[in-house]
DNA sequence: CTGTTAGCGCGTTCAC
DNA sequence: GTGAACGCGCTAACAG
């Protein structure tokens, strides 16, 4: 089959190359009847305009690159959820990457995108990212970029993100008000600001409680699971185990729960945990785990938006958005009446 | 910043820009030399190649697509793990679509992709999809594509799945071997073989042991959660309640507990419940969801690999691949094992 | 209102 | 071994 392009109009319909583009560019110069005849032989041959070409001459490339540290997971795929549907009402294809938590590949993707592949970028930073320069690189193409959840710490730039610090707060508050006096924070890995701020929360809980802060309750984690599961078995195995745990991410919720097992405490009974979870269905299975749940379609909507606006109006300054943390609680029928959340 | 391109280049070396492509192409032509001081100006200047000039001259997009029902799933969030592993490989970007399981979205996604946007698609089908013309469209334009898991029924096309039939029996077969003698079957929704082929074998092995087929015990489920909700309510109402359940999807599972509690019926020991699940979480936290696991991230990985190949050489008939389904036992250990399963 | 011309940046002839 | 010239398909500027 051949490839039906502009030429192949213009030949056939006696009228010259630039008219038949305009015509389907819907263009004001040009006469009702004359788009009528190329809009109906374009359908007839299906004609398709060729991006590339269309691309290398606007310089706009209707992508956007979506940059993630994983994608099993249910904060990330909702999150992409929400990104594609405002991507779709603006005729924009979406490019997935994948850093799996590593800063080199990271770097690397962002190297990628520095070539005008894509006119914008929504990213979440992999949890061993510490240092911003490959950000830099993008900002200095003008390559308009938001931040969300995980985000950057330059105070120059849009980001989409819950308040750590309160969420981090209420989860350590309701182990509190659930009578725990002793409880351990698993701590985010890496050196982003999430992690900081949410057992800045923690200790800040503690505080108003008049709860002594125990380093050693602190769990440093990293991305190493087995790593986490061994350090949070010895945390429960220690004579004075905790009695409440706030995990700052669902996979080391998970890892306690299989520590748990391991040692035949019950949760709740034994220790209580809460956590960050996305986790749909987490509650469903197991009402125990009271969940700090992330509007993650709605994160994805809005940095998506905010992102479109960047694109739209060229010049406009660094935006800012804080959305809400919900905090289901055991047994709260919450989960069911959510839907995209 | 101003753009680097092949012509600042070729400027500042007193060369030509032809000269300065072969080069960075790494052309036979082109002197050692000249090669060593080219890529250092590049290197120097950080040059990035226009893609869409390149894409434009050479009819490669270096760039595939998916087509997925959802992404807030871990079966296929795996999968595009697995996809993307191999994109990588062979230096390949990865563009997203979502159906949302609308035949409607399918279509015009895949009008999108006529116009030489992708090098190649993988694919899985939506539920609500009947008609395949739409890919028939696809493979006029010599588009390779890749089905997997949820795939088109045409044998002319290559595809990646696991033995639903198999999976279908086995996972029956297990509930017959804990005793259930009334065993339902909540059926994939909409018209795909994938449904036919897991129900198929749930009715070849209640025949081989012996269990009458009652068709009432065989729920036709539909995209409204809901709906099925409900259904499942009444199953579960009937005097004559079923002792064991076979859910197709996940989904299915996860409203099979939910009508569960409602009317406080304990699973196992009221009813059986075994479903396919990707959710490596669904075991640890509740063990007495059977699983029949697919191994996701494999069949992203087998089905890209199959893309690629299409991709180098040109003319390659159609090709079939069929993983291994793993059955997950109440209290297997084998989950943990998992790595990206 | 329509057509002509001139690139966008790159890769591939074909001369030299 | 290197360079000049052309074209991939489309759009923008300018003529008419």
């Amino acid at each position: 089959m051949e490839p039906v392009n502009l030429k192949t109009l213009a030949e056939r319909l006696n009228l010259s190359i630039s008219t038949v583009s305009k015509a389907l560019n819907d263009s004001y110069e040009i006469t009702a009847e004359t788009k009528k005849k190329v809009l109906a032989l374009a359908q007839e041959l299906n004609y398709q305009p060729n991006p590339f070409a269309s691309s290398l001459r606007r310089h706009k490339s209707k992508t956007i690159a979506v940059i993630l540290p994983e994608i099993a997971n249910n904060f990330f795929a909702l999150a992409i959820n929400g990104i594609e549907a405002v991507a779709v009402e603006h005729g924009y294809h979406v490019l997935i990457y994948l850093t799996h938590e590593d800063y080199n590949r990271e770097v690397a993707i962002t190297q990628l995108l520095l070539n005008g592949r894509v006119d914008g970028v929504l990213m979440s930073l992999a949890s061993t990212t510490e240092n911003q320069n490959h950000l830099l690189e993008l900002r200095k193409k003008d390559l308009p970029i938001v931040f969300f959840d995980r985000v950057s710490e330059d105070d120059a730039v849009s980001k989409v993100t819950t308040d750590d610090f309160e969420s981090g707060y209420n989860a350590t508050q309701h182990l509190v008000d659930q009578g725990c006096r002793r409880i351990a924070h698993l701590m985010f890995p890496g050196h982003l600001s999430i992690g900081r701020k949410r057992r800045d929360g923690y200790l800040q809980a503690l505080l108003d409680n008049n709860l002594p802060n125990d380093p050693e309750l602190i769990l440093s984690c990293n991305n190493n699971s087995t790593q986490n599961y061994n350090a949070i078995l010895d945390l429960l195995k220690s004579n004075n185990r905790p009695d409440g745990i706030f995990a700052s991410i669902e996979k080391l919720a998970l890892n306690t729960y299989a520590a748990c097992a391991e040692l035949n405490l019950s949760i709740p009974d034994d220790v209580k945990l809460i956590s960050f979870s996305n986790l749909e269905t987490a509650q469903l299975l197991h009402p125990s785990l009271t969940t700090i749940t992330q509007p993650a379609y709605d994160i994805g909507k809005e940095a998506a938006t905010l992102l479109f606006k960047a694109l739209k109006r060229k010049p406009v300054g660094p935006e800012t958005a804080v959305l809400k943390s919900v905090l289901i609680k055991r047994n709260s029928t919450a989960i069911r009446s959510t839907g995209n959340v």
